[in-house]
DNA sequence: ATGAAAGCGCTAACAT
DNA sequence: ATGTTAGCGCTTTCAT
């Protein structure tokens, strides 16, 4: 392998002049500089990132911590973040969490031994201490679809889109209208919330009891749990939000199967707008996230808190969308 | 942060004698050895990879080869594969790669210039001289889901599954059945392959032109270009075999804009058996493939294979299952 | 069994 | 503008 060394040998210069035009730094004679640039061509030559790391003190590497079940929306996401993460030359190190105590704190103290330059959540940790720990650490973090105080983060207005799905149903004539959200989750409560308040605007009551059920999981498996859930309550009901898609397609599923035909019988609103909801039978009517961009200045962010300071790093809230498509209908007479 | 000096001047010993402990060498005496690890414990010191990379000459880091599209199915088995992975302390790097020849060029560019120290390729370069190319570098390479000469790779024997899925739907008794496949990738080519010889040991010619489109990728909206381009040739068929579970939810979308029942007017057999499978309306009769195992498999090989030599990384052949559910019923008389 | 010393490839003062 | 030097944290001969 072809070292600073060997480049400054060839051209009769010191390590240090070579190292300069790398890094592209001023006060280097231009022909020298065109010299080295075209050994660097010829020798092929890429500089040691453990070297450089080990003098710049920065590892050029980011953590990502995920859910462990890592949903279909979360893969999406990560899809998106990883790609701009590479054009910044980071590598990845991930950290899948599952919904307990342990395997919070557990998580932690891998993101403690490991050198990050940052980190990135896409998962919502539940404990507190686990924010205020990082904070301590002073290790660059930004949190995407979801919030938190004291971090940038990239997100959208998660309440008025929830209100927005659910007075799209309120506007289709539907008055009795449920949801399945998740627990524990910001996210999932404020989408909630959003829900609650279409719901008053529209003069219908408030229940959270009984209008609502809250699962585990953002997965298809727990979208089935929370509709039987729903249906043994009882039958009057002409729509159903679902805080995720995945979760709306567990509902579909169990709709479908218990003979509900979606829109006619029950219509539908999921959240996220992930790849197959465009293509699912019916497809399905969705808030759509803007995950390219999401994920885009998400990276672009971190990034930016990692070289800049925490000033750099900023809040955004993004634009999202109701895309309705097949699943919604009107309430029939 | 404490470094190893730290704790062998604590522990009032040389820096060779802890990193003796850390590496779990021999010929250290057992009293200094516990106590080196009680303060190791207390302090939480952790090597620091840079430093053990620039003397090992490794770096941990492992390439990840990709489609660009980043296909559900990818994204599953990236998932798995990136558990075991880190399991083994390495970290991740990622390469996107187009179906251009200008792209996986670059992508081999670009793992030239990294220090990787092994790779995994869960998408098929079409070019062989990149496959030449990597040898020479003599970069453990392991492919997964399809597999090269020369390489381990770990894969399901994907012609006999293509034979299966088809003869399952002659059983059926059906006769006139299509195939969307994919082009230039082996998978592709070996589940036709699959499907032609079922074809003939049903009796029924082979007329790769009539019978079969071959499209770019192996994504939803490609499946829907594959049966609209079958659609065009006529309506003469009652099922239709797809090389992929994406391939499989297109077609399925177009057969129903169109106004096609499934199965009842047209059966559908898919290919990987990806998460949202067995959630479609209707359900998707598929071949299923251990993921799980197959990423497993794919991160414990690679593993080996870099700490062992390349005898060490293994060919695997893994079982894959007819999984029968919704979209396929016997043809009707 | 243990320590001293060299060196991995790079960058950043510092000196010129 | 350029070179010299020290040092980042670790492992590994080589002595002892």
């Amino acid at each position: 392998m072809v070292s600073i060394k060997d480049i400054a040998k060839q051209a009769g210069m010191s390590p240090s002049t070579v190292s300069r035009v790398v890094n592209g730094k001023k006060h280097v004679n231009s022909a020298k500089r065109e010299q080295i640039l075209r050994l660097i061509e010829e020798t092929g030559y890429v500089p040691d990132n453990a070297a450089r790391s080990m003098v710049l003190k920065r590892t050029f590497t980011v953590g990502i911590v995920l859910a462990d079940t890592f949903n279909m929306f979360q893969r999406q996401l990560f899809s998106f973040i990883e790609r701009h993460l590479g054009s910044f030359g980071y590598h990845t190190h991930f950290f899948f969490v599952k919904f307990e105590q342990s395997s919070e704190e557990e998580c932690f103290n891998q993101i403690k031994a490991e050198k990050l330059d940052g980190i990135i959540m896409i998962h919502e940790i539940q404990n507190p201490y686990f924010y205020e720990s990082v904070k301590k650490l002073k290790l660059p973090m930004i949190t995407a679809t979801f919030s938190r105080p004291d971090f940038p983060s990239i997100h959208v207005c998660e309440e008025d889109a929830g209100y927005d799905a659910v007075t799209h149903l309120v506007n289709l004539g539907h008055r009795k209208i449920k949801m399945i959200s998740c627990n524990g989750l910001s996210s999932g409560n404020q989408r909630a919330e959003g829900y609650f308040r279409a719901l008053e605007a529209a003069g219908i009551g408030r229940n959270a009891d009984k209008q609502t059920v809250f699962v585990r999981q953002y997965t298809t498996e727990f979208g089935m749990y929370g509709m039987r859930e729903l249906l043994l309550r009882g039958r009057d009901f002409s729509a159903v939000f679902a805080a995720t898609d995945e979760l709306a397609i567990g509902a579909m599923r169990v709709l479908k199967d218990e003979g509900f035909r979606i829109p006619e019988d029950v219509s539908v609103v999921g959240f996220d707008d992930i790849d197959i909801s465009g293509y699912f039978m019916p497809r399905l009517t969705t808030i759509r996230q803007p995950l390219a961009e999401i994920g885009e200045r998400t990276a672009q962010n971190l990034h930016k808190y990692i070289s800049g300071g925490r000033e750099a790093g900023m809040n955004m809230v993004l634009p999202y969308k109701l895309i309705i498509r097949e699943s919604t209908c009107a309430l029939a007479q």
